[in-house]
DNA sequence: AGGCATGTTACAGG
DNA sequence: ACCTGTAACATGCC
């Protein structure tokens, strides 16, 4: 599930549910995930209050009222759901009308009785803990660039990176030094939004590309944040409602259909760069 | 059966 | 030092 658009909809989901209340278990039912588990995080959370929940780049983190905060990143296929507590058994838990029996990793119980669960089918997310004046330093964190929507990235600071760097601007935008929060999925469609070659060479992008780049940066994004980002699969937000996004999609698993620009007769190309699928209108991004 | 999948990281080579 | 490609991680879907 995991852009910055998808983050940023659990965070507001989870926000509603859980600051402000107090951690009464943590459970954990595997904790093989990209790094293990640590077992302490039971202990340490347990009787704290969750005072804020964050978003930088993909990554959510919850800062406890004891001065440690926790860090999730989903992943690929990380999800996390709010349940009442009667609906789990054991490790399984009915979401709606699907029964999620395999891949629960972690739950953490509140004072009202609700649970918080970590779901991950492939284990590429993870759950850590850190002190809070050492998680802005910690390996995850501490080479991400601006956050798109946030004031510090201006018009001036992606030109200026634009110019800087010689590599081509789809690997441009999804690099997390650069732009912290876009993948695979909006890189390709900001840059059909902003009929950009996603091969372009970055420092030949000029300064009314740029414009444009900058401004559907944030369009795309935060349009997907409104429609509940894009379900592909079967993501769902913790309160069981898919996003909507996703047919929203200019190209991105469009090969073979018609541009969607209006007068392009273009039609969808699939090519691979750095071996991700991109997606692009042969016709209004040209190289 | 084999290719593919929203992410990150390590390594080899240019 | 920077870049790219490749692979790895683990599982499920088509």
């Amino acid at each position: 599930m995991p852009e910055l658009p998808e983050v940023e909809v659990v965070r507001i989901s989870l926000e509603k549910f859980i600051i402000g209340k107090k951690i009464k278990k943590v459970t954990i039912f595997d904790d093989n995930l990209r790094y293990k588990i640590n077992h302490k995080i039971g202990e340490i959370a347990q009787s704290q209050i969750v005072v804020s929940i964050k978003r930088k780049s993909k990554y959510l983190l919850f800062e406890l009222s004891n001065n440690f905060t926790i860090l999730f990143h989903l992943g690929m296929t990380g999800k996390i759901f709010i349940i009442n507590n009667d609906k789990i058994h054991k490790t399984s838990f009915y979401y709606g009308n699907k029964y999620f029996k395999k891949h629960n990793h972690l739950s953490i119980e509140f004072s009202d009785s609700r649970k918080l669960i970590y779901n991950d089918v492939r284990k590429f997310g993870f759950i850590k803990l850190y002190k809070n004046d050492k998680i802005k330093l910690c390996p995850h964190l501490v080479s991400l660039g601006p956050d798109p929507l946030s004031k510090n990235f201006q018009l001036k600071y992606l030109f200026d990176r634009l110019k800087q760097t010689k590599k081509n601007i789809k690997n441009f935008l999804m690099d997390q030094k650069h732009i912290a929060g876009v993948g695979n999925i909006y890189a390709n469609e900001i840059l059909h939004l902003s009929s950009i070659n996603p091969r372009k060479i970055t420092s030949t992008v000029n300064y009314r590309s740029a414009k444009v780049l900058n401004r559907n940066i944030k369009s795309i994004l935060k349009s997907s944040i409104r429609h509940g980002g894009s379900s592909i699969k079967d993501f769902s937000g913790i309160s069981g409602k898919s996003g909507q996004y996703q047919q929203k999609f200019r190209v991105y698993d469009r090969e073979g259909r018609k541009c969607k620009k209006t007068g392009c007769k273009g039609i969808v190309r699939k090519i691979y760069i750095s071996n991700r699928s991109s997606f692009f209108c042969p016709k209004c991004q040209k190289y």
